[in-house]
DNA sequence: TCTGAAATATCTCCACC
DNA sequence: GGTGGAGATATTTCAGA
């Protein structure tokens, strides 16, 4: 990644990180730059692969989902466990990782008997084991570039 | 979530997963409403707290990271660990879980130095037990209501 | 790369159903 | 809850610097 980030496009991105629909007007009014030039700096960041795309954060509980679990799995396919993330849209995340485990999975789950069928289906693929997640924190604050993290 | 989603309410939270920036106009198309009426849906699906919030995915090697890890900790204090990482701007998210240990951290690192010093700062804490991620995947799907799950 | 201006499209009310 | 229309905003495009 070899894109170097101005003032003015790092204000772009923690704008659109807070709100993705923000107008160019709007957010060329806040750092004094006009609407075609906040236009064209969002399509070179898109185009460069800084912003990857605009998304909405949905409640998972709105969705019909009680809660997630946190499952650490050993298998002996990485394939196999590929095809079975793709296969169920529980899965929030899958995390390839170092460590005693292969990889850890967030899902979401209905009700217990829910995450009970998805690990009874995961076991045909390998071990696993789960932690349910009671509360969550972070997951919207914005991210800041490494080197303009707070001296510490 | 007392909030009863119809079909349209679904296709609109599809479609602004896929890109929050389309225009009410442009979903109404596709959906065959008028963008009036989109707008209405939106408006409530927001304060009904459906919607939380349009944000933008910002890849984190453009903002000088390297890669991420996940660390669990087993902590006295939560609230020592929740201090902690609101004074990290390089925590992704803390999951309080359930298991041994007591929370799952997942946090951005700009280079092995930068993972080794935030551990000596987390290890004045708790006990941590850290996975570096080699790749991630289906973070960016939809997410599908939880009655509209396939069929297995 | 930015600005300014013109053409086109969208959003926001609001009356009505 | 929806539509359709009117007025205000926003986006897009492009010439010029």
């Amino acid at each position: 990644m070899n894109f170097e980030l101005d003032s003015y496009d790092r204000k772009i991105i923690a704008l659109l990180q807070e709100n993705a629909r923000l107008s160019w007007s709007e957010i060329g009014r806040q750092i004094h730059l006009t609407s075609p030039a906040v236009a064209e700096r969002v399509k070179r960041l898109e185009e460069a692969g800084v912003i990857m795309g605009f998304t909405t954060r949905i409640n998972l509980r709105a969705l019909g989902y009680s809660f997630e679990a946190m499952i650490q799995v050993t298998v002996e396919s990485h394939d196999a466990l590929d095809r079975w993330a793709a296969a169920h849209p529980e899965v929030l995340a899958v995390h390839a990782t170092t460590g005693n485990h292969c990889a850890i999975l967030r899902l979401a789950v209905s009700a217990p008997e829910h995450l009970q069928s998805l690990l009874k289906s995961l076991g045909d693929i390998g071990k696993t084991s789960t932690s349910v997640i009671l509360s969550s924190q972070c997951e919207e604050r914005p991210r800041l570039p490494a080197d303009q993290l707070p001296r510490r």
